[in-house]
DNA sequence: TTGTGTGAATCCCTTCACAGCG
DNA sequence: CGCTGTGAAGGGATTCACACAA
């Protein structure tokens, strides 16, 4: 469905623009060279090789290198790379050398934890705006945030332009809290309701599920009790 | 590196013991059919195809079956699966027909969170300990759990026979507290901290990275921008 | 000599297509 | 006839291996 097989000229623009489809896996290990490399300019040399990276990362040279690959040459023959150039190519490929207005909707326990989350502002994510039904709520505060009512989403998230939302409701109410947002303009949700959320094919979703991933481990377990 | 080749007498039991390495994606689509039958089980009739549930976990019937087939053959041709029977099935294979004594190690915003979050108890993880490092924290409660200092850790966790944690410390403490951990003998971790654990091969990880979820957002989004 | 960048080979997952059971 | 179960085909991602640049 919907073939984007766009004619590739190839290395025409090496820097900014890329064409070829990228692996998900890949994105998640770009988020973690970048980690490793600010680890680096703090204690390492200005240099790293893909092996160095790819010890920190957990997996290997020949990956840190074709993942790097896919959006350019930024290393030197011989030498390795230059940890604090890679570490702004990174940012810019991940899109984290700006600030990102996030919404977050639905201030209950787990969307409330996230708000004040340490690592969300170093990255540059900054929650402009916090939603919840809950009628004691709405008018209080969080942090120098005043808590809106889900009448206001529209109009909030439009007039702050909010590019990103932090979906944190119940799953009853996640489908169509999301569908407004997209009506009102964002660009991706973080969804941690655990549903499928139907949104249009160009608004990226992330699902952050808990309970899958402790089935994941129990599975593991599981399975490997079984075995021998 | 550690090479399980083992033998595969194949189809010796197709119930309980599984040989063949299963895809991680495999496990976590199991996991979205479970919860899609168990909304069947309320509204739905008493059988369901792959088809049906293909829809409603964003995959295709070929995927279902050929998930399912890892495990046996649970389905009638011509038919398609008992809601029921298949939904014990899965409960089984992921290890989630019994419950699974957790502790919680970090009771900062999001391990509180996730303290209370309903999911968990509904598929049978059972918070036993908490244990934290602050000490205005320790000895207080959480929903009738005391909070324990780290020095009770190994106690605790023994005592209990915890076998899964919850890691949700600051990262420089993370690697120490899993080290503790796994030699207490916990059986897998729900990872938190950002960074990459080093556990023995035998103890299953799930990382949360939420900062890596934005960056896949933001990443997405960046590269449409600069697509056309 | 060292360590990158990259085609080629490999491995693994998904999709196809259909035989076969109910 | 309907729908599962599954070998075979296809497509992607990882790994290999080496040419080449510093």
């Amino acid at each position: 469905m919907t073939d984007f097989t766009r004619a590739d000229p190839n290395g025409s623009t090496p820097y900014t623009s890329v064409t070829r489809r990228i692996p998900a896996s890949t994105i998640r290990r770009l988020s973690h060279y970048l980690r490793s490399l600010e680890d680096l300019e703090g204690s390492g040399g200005a240099t790293v090789s893909s092996e160095e990276l790819a010890i920190r990362g957990q997996t290997t040279a020949a990956q840190v290198r074709k993942d790097l690959s896919h959006f350019g040459s930024f290393g030197k023959r011989g030498l390795g790379y230059q940890v604090d150039e890679l570490r702004q190519r990174l940012c810019q490929i991940l899109g984290v050398d700006r600030s990102w207005k996030v919404a977050l909707i639905g201030a209950g326990r787990i969307g409330s934890a996230l708000f004040e989350y340490p690592a969300f502002e170093s990255r540059g994510y900054e929650c402009v705006a916090i939603i919840d039904s809950d009628p004691a709520k709405i008018g209080t505060g969080r942090s120098g945030l005043q808590i809106h009512g889900p009448e206001d989403l529209e109009s909030l998230l439009k007039g702050l332009g909010v590019e990103l939302v932090i979906l944190a409701v119940p799953a009853r109410a996640a489908q169509e809290m999301a569908e407004r947002a997209v009506a009102a303009g964002i660009k991706g949700i973080l969804n941690f309701a655990p549903i499928r959320l139907k949104v249009p094919a160009h608004v990226p979703v992330e699902d952050v599920n808990l309970v899958m991933q402790l089935e994941a481990l129990s599975f593991a377990i599981t399975q490997r009790r079984s075995d021998a």
